[in-house]
DNA sequence: ACATCGGCTGGGAGCGCTCCCAATAATGCA
DNA sequence: TGCATTATTGGGAGCGCTCCCAGCCGATGT
């Protein structure tokens, strides 16, 4: 049986509260007394009840992150990985559990918004959000904490954001095709119900109006981020303008997959730019825009914590900047 | 405010214990009794507090997922995409909530310990253990109960093991290539320290013996189960013995950095098989040993859940069996 | 030497729930 | 119709912990 706080209180001779107030790193306690409690937490192999101690304090100490993707996706996009990476990093340091749910499909979210409103987390970080997603919304109406990763569509989903600077980042490597001589630069873009789709694409326009290149509908294409949609496009994109000589994808998979085609095409010729350089990308030798995914992931943490803590004005929108991981391919 | 069962017993005009016989399903309360409290709980949108329930029940209805690698690699191996998916979804259809764990460093692995041991889940699932991992044999003595995926290497450290018989699929594979006409067959191992990696090993030396060819040393190249690695046993092959002319590799990833360095090396001739038949070999035409991942999640899920609800003798192995989906590259 | 003060300390109360047992209502049978 | 059973029901007790408040004790001030 494990030794419950009363044991620990009778082997060091001392009361309830004492013990309590030495697990709960209290100042209030003389330091004897404090070294005999620890002694017997020790012998007794002590830990504290989580059950019981967050039935009275109103808090578990855990925090979900929720991934609005199949499992599929969310263990083939290395994105993920980074951002799990961070924020298990930065949330085992203040001692907090992360419960990891993939968004299942529709008929599992009532459950969802039940348990995570349900008092059974303290706070909740959203990844990879889409479309029009109550759940933000939801969550602040029921008081929970929340932090999304990547701005949703509409701004008034989210009251708390960390986001890179995809527009920026898009538009550092249009810029950089064209530093190159590029002049007919196409694009594959993510799905258009994410904002950062839109945000990749409106950085990619602007890069062509920074140098007065126009603009054309026939070098754009559409895809999901995989791999597979990134050389559907690619193929589709050929035959459209088979004269492009640059294709910038919104994703490193979608990245691979055009470069796929280009070769079995053999137009080693095109330049090509992805978009999150992941270890993929590296290993491809492919010049990619550089998320810093791992502090975004550090980043929704503390801001998730302060949350949580009480503090923190009404809204907020942390915007972290990319950088070019230049190589081969361009 | 989160209502009580008191305010929902209140509302309903019945007595506390009544309520929480509807809410835990017992058949000793009568229809009408029932619907009335039913819908009390409806329109108070009452959620039981999970913290006073385990507080008495001493469970938790959380269960662990301890995946011994680094988040790379279990987000980059769809190895764990399907196991998870088929963790969750056996899961959640039992209404516990999942606690996905990435072994981290070694210096976090006593504070894992006590967690674990600590009686903050139900019962424990172990991916991917590595070497003499002494965590399964640590839990069976705090009387945790566990489950492994994929037998350890000494078969005394865990009790309950739901494993894929990777020797049979090895096997398989090979007898596959020889079908094909192939004589000089070289194999990619994984890492020796898991149990996978000498049954695989195992599989591709039956394979041999029972087609009467002879093994050589020459033509088994060890890897990590990295794309990286697979690229850099094959090179190391083919500069050992230029006249193969089939590779077996223990994962589809060294399958593919196989596939990669043979095709710069002009070896289109060279074929390959790997082993997981992940969405990449399908995807890359890649001959494949499938192994029935999500199934294997399931069956890990189903023996713990009997574990916890105190059934099942004191051992257990299950094995599923492997197939071999049979595409471009073989 | 005595009253006062403040740092420590101990124990009561209660968090929301399940379990157990006694009480009550309903049913069956003679 | 009366009594024994059985089906339901309600409430006390207590899970292990934190919070609050009162009590204790030595130290300080006069």
């Amino acid at each position: 049986m494990r030794p419950t706080i009363e044991q620990v209180a009778a082997h060091a001779g001392v009361g309830r509260s004492t013990v309590s107030r030495v697990v709960n790193g209290s100042s209030k306690v003389g330091p004897k007394t404090r070294l005999a409690v620890q002694k017997a937490i020790e012998e007794l192999r002590y830990t504290p009840n989580r059950a019981a101690r967050s039935l009275v304090t109103r808090r578990t100490d855990t925090v979900a992150l929720v991934i609005s993707e199949s499992p599929e996706r969310v263990f083939s996009d290395p994105f993920f990985a980074g951002a799990v990476r961070g924020i298990a990093a930065q949330l085992t340091a203040s001692g907090k559990q992360l419960l990891i749910t993939m968004a299942r499909s529709g008929s599992e979210r009532p459950a969802l918004e039940a348990y995570l409103g349900g008092g059974h987390v303290d706070g909740v970080l959203l990844l990879s959000l889409h479309h029009e997603d109550p759940l933000p919304a939801r969550l602040g109406e029921l008081g929970v904490p929340a932090v999304v990763g990547g701005r949703p569509l509409d701004p008034a989903l989210a009251a708390h954001v960390v986001d890179v600077d995809n527009q920026a980042g898009a538009y550092l490597a249009v810029r950089h095709l064209i530093e190159r001589g590029r002049h007919r630069i196409a694009t594959i873009t993510g799905p258009m119900d994410m904002l950062v789709s839109v945000h990749r694409l409106g950085g990619y326009r602007d890069g062509l109006i920074a140098s007065g290149l126009e603009e054309s509908s026939d070098l754009v294409a559409g895809g999901d981020f995989s791999e597979q949609s990134g050389a559907e496009a690619t193929r589709e994109l050929l035959a459209r303008r088979p004269d492009l000589d640059a294709v910038f994808a919104a994703s490193d998979l979608m990245a691979l997959g055009s470069l796929r085609v280009l070769r079995e095409a053999g137009r080693a010729d095109v330049a090509v730019v992805g978009f999150d350089d992941s270890p993929f990308a590296e290993q491809a030798g492919l010049t990619s825009v550089h998320q810093p995914v791992e502090d975004m992931g550090r980043e929704m943490v503390r801001l998730l914590l302060m949350l949580i803590d009480g503090g923190m004005p009404s809204r907020s929108v942390l915007v972290l900047t990319p950088h070019l991981a230049i190589r081969e391919t361009s």
